[in-house]
DNA sequence: TTGTAAAGTGAGTAATCACTCATTTTTAAA
DNA sequence: TTTAAAAATGAGTGATTACTCACTTTACAA
């Protein structure tokens, strides 16, 4: 009864939040509940003040969530379905397909298009990451239908241009680990730990692109 | 009257935490807060369970810590001073003095000494990872006190193999990002995602130095 | 206009929260 | 042995918590 999710739409592009069959008030409890969230944390919100934000009886929250945590459920699960899952596929398509001829060409592909996801849902992004640890249904979900599949994926790309002999020929888990944590790396400088820094966004992309390849090239 | 940080100990080798001048109950307190803090949150713990955990009435723990946030701090600031300052300083020197020929051998010696510091205070240094968002105190604290520090003194290090012709001319900024985030990485997936793999250290380490030489090498 | 289900309300509830304080116990120097 | 300070206690405090429920309002098809 509560969740229709409509499951077409993040395909083609993006709208992660299923606002669309959510009530005036639903939305604006939502966005109470990730300003909170993010500002103190999940347990150190209370319901009686993200009603007071959203303007909105107290009750009306529990109408629609039976518990605060279902609340935190409901905003977060949805982003970390997409964080992930659906870019993966179609890139992997590319590279075996040979759109992407060379590993650059799909490290650009993936920054790219993860950045403009990243920057829309950071809110949400930065609280996932909070609370993953204290939430076992967070972790597993994560761990079980996220990372696994991205480290599959990913593994099968980098096998790839392993075997094409573009690449070093190390461990695949650290040769992923190696690409995720520059790219990643970039995105938590540059939109959490210091976004106010004025960003020449492409020459940076560049840089972490090139670091990884002559990082990770055959030698 | 509470804190005379024994100023030396640290520099010499470690014990971080002042356990010296703490009655018995005081770290059985600290003890139960660490494990709390990092089972469920700072804010999803409650003074009456340390207690309990602790063996102690909860009046205790407030003749210690006038409140909660004081007990966390005083957990939390001690190992956050240790985690960079010391070490860099003396590898600075060692850099300068030409002790360490090449960037390589500054590397290692950073993963070496920083990997024994982590994995023996792990859990107040995830503690404090989660809960530095949400304190003021600790932000500002880390910023202007730790990261700007180490950011400077790693900074230096590499406009000097950069001088050398060791490494690549890109903003020094970018080249202690990626050589940090490659680092970071490494300890990151060793110590917290999945810390039960059966990790070969030594060669693991390798072949993250060697990534970081070889993306950052002058070409 | 009426009927009905969904949406919204807010006072009320028991539990728990961080913290206090009068009192007792322990420690250790004199 | 005396004594005074420090450490430890635990019942008690008012505030706040997540959540309930009897009730009112709104939406809308018949």
């Amino acid at each position: 009864m509560k969740k229709e999710e409509n499951n077409m739409g993040w395909l083609f592009d993006e709208e992660v939040s299923d606002s669309g069959d959510l009530t005036e008030k639903q939305k604006r409890i939502v966005k109470a509940a990730v300003e909170m969230f993010q500002e103190k944390g999940f347990s150190a919100s209370s319901t009686s003040e993200i009603a007071r934000r959203a303007g909105v009886a107290e009750g009306t929250i529990f109408r629609h969530y039976r518990t605060k945590k279902e609340l935190l459920l409901a905003i977060v699960t949805p982003v970390m379905s997409h964080l992930v899952a659906p870019f993966i596929v179609k890139d992997l398509d590319k590279v075996l397909e040979q759109d992407y001829e060379h590993y650059e060409d799909f490290l650009k592909a993936v920054v790219r298009n993860r950045q403009t996801f990243i920057r829309k849902h950071l809110p949400i992004v930065k609280i996932l990451i909070q609370e993953i640890p204290f939430h076992e249904e967070l972790r597993t979900q994560f761990i079980e239908h996220i990372a696994k599949d991205l480290f599959d994926r990913f593994g099968k790309v980098v096998v790839h241009f392993q075997e094409k002999g573009e690449l070093i020929e190390i461990p695949s888990s650290s040769a992923i680990r190696l690409s995720l944590t520059a790219i990643l790396g970039f995105f938590l400088a540059r939109y959490i730990m210091v976004p106010d820094r004025d960003w020449d966004d492409e020459k940076e992309i560049e840089i972490t692109v090139q670091f990884i390849l002559h990082g990770l090239k055959a030698r």
